[in-house]
DNA sequence: AATGAATGAGCCTTCATTCAT
DNA sequence: GATGAATGAAGGCTCATTCAT
């Protein structure tokens, strides 16, 4: 694989992500993404086979990229697990809605909301390592939680994290587009941590929009 | 509208609201629609003028069957309000998991997380309802809580109820099929209703998974 | 045949001759023509048999609507057999452009452009009254010419004026829409006159545009 | 581009041309032309777009190809003004009757009569020219005409010339194929120049068919 | 390693026509 | 006498794919 051979093959991985992510599969021509990548029609049969054999590539180039360019944070082992769960927590929410400015992040949403081809690679990959971090992180805040209970929690704060992401098209509908966009992620991190650590009682109840 | 004619169109609308939930609106095609119907090609343009208008007309469809074969439950007035918000939230989830059974919620979810032509009629005539219905509800609860803090919290409790639906896919792939299906849902809205309130300081906090 | 039906079936003739004129024979669709007459799709198969068949009446119509609307004028004896060809070459000219303001000339203009299934009928009730009646007069003011001779004058003569009323979309383009429009009619009738009058050594050679 | 591809595109293009020609934009089809052209129904799309572009561009080589095989005759500078433009009307009746064998000159004789998407191509580069060349011509022979005066006998020269060519189906139904036929030719051209020439005063009358 | 040309299947839509009432 | 529903054929166009170079 020459260098020549390389860079046409990243133009095209460029190119069909973020087409794939704005148009999605079904949308997507492979026309339009050779068109993109400065590339001949005949480029995505000769370097990746088939259009799903390229968007599956695609899926992959973007964890890579993804897992490069947003790094999951390191926590401070200092400030004791109460901290760091919130810590997480808030870097969970933000790096769900800083990815999807890159069509990295857009495009894992959208497999992940609309099953497709690289449904098992979203799960393992992008699903499975959120999941067990929060597990383990919440094991060492409540060790009397077996683990089917810690996983039913992890869900949960991952499920508020994703629906206020995922959800954004209804909610701009419902409440205007200001409502619930970027500007707002404080308050809706502060929302779910607060409550979410309430609801473990482990935070004492307080009274909100104080 | 004889009654044929009226046979030919609810035909279409069934097949099309099947086809449409499984393959998207793209995914599916004229032709399918009209083969499963047992019509002609162009019995589509003849009711409906168009694939787009007849998806618009499916999705109305999807409503009136949906409230008609789930209606929302008349919650009783005696219980207190605790236990209105209880049975409500159970009354949610049950009502996601059973509708999605048909293709009428499958539809609505598909059309929800992936905006399509009809986005605007799912937001205001599927979500909004939902999430006033909880507003109030909260307000009878927690009068101290004002409207933000309180419509923060009803799409709390939605985006935990959706997302056990809507991510089943991916909980599948992770923890095979039957540990977040259908069978699980007491389990699953226990949880969800008792971190719920305690999250609110409304139950008191208690060890789950006793 | 009630009047009624009778209505009806003007109703299509008149609607079809609109739509015939303004967007042709394979343009017109039936759906609209029946729209316009305010009748059922059927209608034209019920009253016509096919598209084709009320095609060919709707040229008839036109025929009788135009001969009605338009009566060839009765020329003065008086006058002189030079002044009457004058007269007569005016009329033809005026009619010409006349007539295609409303839709039956229009759709002559067109079928003979445009050879269709109701050639035969513009050419033997159309055309050949015309070229007939020029002929005749010819006949009187140059009785040493024969028909074959006087035939190609009449032609000539009908060409110059069918021309500047058929090529207009040429002329448009060319110089304008107010170069060879209807205002110029008197000064196009004039010129065709004069020249076709000096052309027969009937009336002297003069200087033009003076 | 190699030969093979120019074949095809030029396969395209005289396919085209002769279905358009016979059967006009509306009723020509893409399938009946690429059938002919014995290529493939994506064919058009690929090498010209739509249905539409590939309409003008087989205008664009009518005209190529017309100017190839029928150039306009370079006139002898010697004979005298009238002999010029003696030879000039009978070298354009005798281009355009020619020409019409083919499906070039079918091709534009139907755009002018029934104007299409290629109007304006005919009129600049099929029209203006005859009627400038003409002009010219006429400045030389009677240079007290001015411009509107000349124009306008130009104008009627062509018209007859262009009567004569397209009102044949009409002229073959009322006096037979044979009447006004390419065998008449020589007939027509005389009659039209020599009332042409006597109209402006420059021949002198004389009696005709002697 | 890479490309421009060409393909065949399929899509949505439109139309004139016919059928049952 | 007249209609609304339904039909089958076809049309233009798009797409992922493959072939020959």
């Amino acid at each position: 694989m020459t260098t020549a051979s390389a860079t046409t093959r990243v133009r095209l991985l460029e190119a069909a992500g973020e087409i794939f992510a704005s148009e999605g599969f079904d949308g997507a021509t492979v026309r339009s993404i050779c068109a993109r990548a400065d590339a001949n029609v005949a480029a995505v049969h000769y370097h990746f086979g088939d259009k799903e054999s390229l968007y599956r590539e695609v899926v992959d180039y973007a964890f890579a990229q993804l897992h490069e360019r947003f790094p999951r944070p390191a926590l401070p082992p200092a400030g004791g697990l109460e901290h760091q769960l919130r810590s997480h927590v808030e870097a969970l929410l933000a790096r769900l809605f800083k990815a999807s400015a890159s069509w990295h992040g857009r495009l894992l949403a959208r497999e992940m909301a609309n099953p497709g081809p690289a449904l098992p690679q979203v799960a393992e990959r992008y699903m499975r390592p959120q999941v067990e971090a929060l597990e383990e992180l919440l094991g060492a805040v409540r060790p009397d939680l077996d683990l089917p209970a810690r996983r039913l929690h992890a869900l949960s704060l991952i499920a508020q994290c994703v629906f206020f992401r995922h959800a954004r098209p209804v909610l701009d509908v419902l409440y205007g587009p200001s409502a619930f966009g970027a500007d707002e992620l404080p308050r809706l991190s502060a929302h779910i941590v607060e409550t979410f650590l309430t609801g473990l009682a482990i935070a004492p109840a307080r009274l909100e929009s104080p």
